[in-house]
DNA sequence: GGCAGGTTACTCGGATAGCGATTGTCCGAGTTGATCTGG
DNA sequence: CCAGATCAACTCGGACAATCGCTATCCGAGTAACCTGCC
């Protein structure tokens, strides 16, 4: 139950991609430099992205990866499931239909309770990714960034997009 | 963000110890024999809810396992952090520290927002699985088990424990 | 017949290999922008 | 000076290894029941 450590590295780089100038683009290359992070592995993870509809591309110079749609319309759960899968972590492998004591298959016609009840939870996860929107998240964290890593930010943008 | 399957297993034995006659407990192996799985790997699942508390054991012959307290009070998120862990699925490696742009690591004072949102979800993912105890699963379970599985597994036990 | 001791067989517990998925990396295909040349 | 074609550099995309955790297994330590012999 290790969620793929790719997810937040893609909610980051969405946020930091929310923030760039309409019309402009960002190289995987420049967002690994910016937050740290090995280049190659961090455009597998942005490929994903492109993939599921969230990021968008363009290629040659002046290329890169911006948004696809507004953040407004992002959920956390759209990019979680981009990058870590969309089936469900309980798996039912029906161990109730196996062994010396078990029926014939025609007679489990409701899903195992077991079952039902985790997917109910995941369901309630899922649930509560759902609600919270790229926005939020970029609100959030520019009110909350230290004045310093503003201004650098802000100053980096600036000497890449030129 | 793949579950252990151990947890399916080890729900679904705790549900059978809790059918068990008092007093009565059963080998790991007469265990594995019932679910048909691979009696040495269940047999290290069910070490880890002893070492929960969840069950009991006793050696020796006439030994086995046996819950160690009422279905009542068992809940599922005991039983998936005894198998899984406690550890949190999604962790924060603290990626807006990094890189050129990044500010002095006492200026962040609040977690990180992306953190509490996934954090947020988790503990509603737990809550419901709190929400449900072993008593509730097993009596579900029986409702709907067909008929012809009933008969077959009271004969089953009664053989075993005699 | 009852009891004590030894034996035996059965149980769990931790230490030990094998495999798949995730992590991490690379190079080729495609596209765009800039440049150069000719009119 | 302008337009068009060429060129070159930059980008993404998919194919290729290494490492870690999960899966699966085994044997040794410990214990309780049982059997036997004695009182």
């Amino acid at each position: 139950m290790k969620l793929n450590e790719g997810v937040e590295w893609a909610i980051h780089s969405c946020a930091f991609l929310g923030a760039l100038p309409p019309d402009k683009a960002l190289p995987a290359f420049q967002l690994a430099t910016y937050f740290d992070l090995p280049a190659p592995y961090l455009a597998k993870h942005l490929q994903q992205l492109s993939t599921a509809g969230i990021v968008e591309t363009r290629k040659g110079p002046k290329g890169g990866y911006r948004l696809a749609k507004s953040p407004d319309n992002i959920t956390l759960l759209e990019i979680v499931e981009a990058i870590d899968g969309r089936s469900p972590c309980f798996q039912c492998t029906e161990i109730r239909q196996k062994g010396p004591s078990a029926a014939k298959s025609s007679e489990y016609t409701r899903p195992c309770s077991i079952a039902r009840a985790m997917l109910s939870a995941e369901k309630a996860w899922r649930s509560e990714l759902r609600k919270v929107s790229l926005a939020e998240i970029q609100c959030t964290g520019v009110t909350e960034m230290p004045q310093e890593q503003l201004e650098k930010t802000a100053s980096w943008m600036k000497d890449i997009l030129s």
